[in-house]
DNA sequence: TCTGGGGTCCTAGGACCC
DNA sequence: TCTGGGGTCCTAGGACCC
């Protein structure tokens, strides 16, 4: 039934990225295990991995499993500007590269093959050359589809190449864990295996109304399509994010009125400085409150107009913060707070957030307050992109011994890819 | 001694409209 | 005059991705 297409997709992904980074910044730490990060490895070297280390574990638990781990500090910048310098290989071969975050990308190269050669040609040459150019691994995947060729990438490490034909896509694919699948996680994987799934062959065999059943309808119905190895996306080169957050891990913390307006204007000016330079506001506003154990709650409200002003997302937050905190009068301290703001319009229409103001704790149209605080909002983003963020901070932004993380996290993470 | 920061998508129930 | 179906939006929570 698949119409006969060649394997076109390229999937490309450097190898624990962060860590080969600092391997090739520092040459005393090659070949030996290493963790970027410390309360949390974000990224853990092939040595380190060996001994059960992976990216997301808590710091004890991999000193525990690997005592001679040594821990380095991240160099964020740098991670940025090897990451760019990659993808930039990467267009050589083909305008349609798909970035989907700092270290991993889809090329389609149909168009590129008169040129360069055949996609496994154009696969070697791009490892060769990110290698030599770079001094970075990489691994790729090519194949028919980007689910395919996403897998093939994941078989293909470390530092290697695998290539799914055509006629082979379902040979390749029935005898891997589902694991391996896009959308297949802890929950999903133990849903799976408590019904005797284990690989993508028995998943491609289960009843489709077993995996509604266990899975849920929408879930069930793309894995199974996917296990069928029906997968219809295309390369998309560019995309514009549905949301905006950011959010802060505070330790245990007692949620006192001080600690919320610090943290929450905090996370508002980053969230807002991000929209009003993108030129973009929104009318959903979302409020998450971590307590002790992970237990987490939202609380979210959406806005008549679109907003992107400091000030205004403050208050909200505040309020919503306060209602979640309300509703769990049991709960004394708090380990993170997190503002996302969704719902968003491009160019903000600005008049209508002028018009706007919030009241004690009800929102109440008819003030111009707004007028002026966009206006010194705008002024204070000009003065920071010329002189840095650290020229101008509000006054109550100004965090005390909090906000450990450092900056360049913050912007690597939101891996706007220009 | 339960962990970082940035996202996407889905579900389920309820409100509301036609 | 308590009965139908469909659609959209909102809210809270959860799984998953890098």
């Amino acid at each position: 039934m698949a119409p006969a297409a060649a394997a076109t997709i390229l999937h490309a992904d450097l190898d624990a990225f962060y860590a080969s980074v600092e391997q090739l910044l520092d040459p005393s730490l090659r070949g030996i295990p290493i963790s970027v990060g410390g309360a949390v490895v974000l990224a853990a070297s092939y040595e380190a991995k060996a001994h059960g280390v992976t990216a997301g574990m808590p710091g004890w638990k991999a000193r525990e499993l690997c005592p001679a781990l040594r821990f380095v500090g991240g160099h964020f910048r740098d991670y940025q500007r090897l990451g760019d310098l990659v993808v930039a290989v990467f267009r050589d071969f083909t305008p349609l590269v798909e970035r989907i975050s700092i270290d991993e990308a889809f090329l389609d190269v149909a168009g590129a093959r008169r040129l360069f050669g055949s996609p496994a040609v154009i696969a070697e040459t791009l490892r060769r050359r990110v290698r030599s150019e770079i001094g970075l691994p990489v691994s790729v995947g090519v194949a028919r589809t980007k689910h395919l060729a996403k897998i093939a990438s994941q078989v293909a490490k470390p530092d290697g190449l695998v290539v799914v034909e055509p006629d082979g896509e379902i040979a390749f694919l029935r005898p891997l864990p589902i694991r391996l699948m896009w959308g297949v996680g802890p929950v999903t994987q133990a849903r799976l295996l408590s019904r005797g799934i284990r690989t993508i062959g028995e998943l491609a065999d289960t009843r489709s109304s077993v995996l509604h059943h266990l899975l849920g309808r929408a879930a069930g119905t793309k894995l199974g399509s996917l296990a069928a190895n029906a997968d219809p996306r295309r390369i998309e080169t560019s995309r514009r994010a549905s949301s905006v957050g950011a959010q802060s891990a505070l330790g245990r913390r007692p949620a006192d009125v001080d600690l919320l307006r610090a943290s929450l204007g905090f996370l508002a000016d980053r969230v807002a400085s991000r929209l009003r330079a993108a030129d973009r506001a929104g009318r959903t506003v979302t409020v998450r409150v971590r307590f002790p154990g992970l237990r987490s709650v939202t609380r979210s409200v959406t806005l008549p107009v679109a907003i992107s002003a400091t000030r205004t997302l403050t208050e909200v937050a505040l309020e919503l913060a306060a209602t979640a905190l309300a509703d769990h009068p049991d709960e004394q301290e708090i380990t993170l707070l997190a503002i996302s703001v969704s719902n968003l319009v491009g160019e903000p229409a600005l008049q209508l957030e002028l018009a706007f103001d919030l009241g004690d704790d009800r929102l109440r149209p008819g003030t111009t307050l707004g007028a002026s605080r966009w206006a010194v909002h705008r002024s204070v983003d000009a003065v920071r992109s010329r002189f840095g963020r650290e020229a101008v901070s509000y006054a109550r932004t100004a965090l005390d011994g909090q906000g450990r993380v450092p900056d360049e996290f913050r912007e690597l993470a939101e891996h706007d890819p220009g």
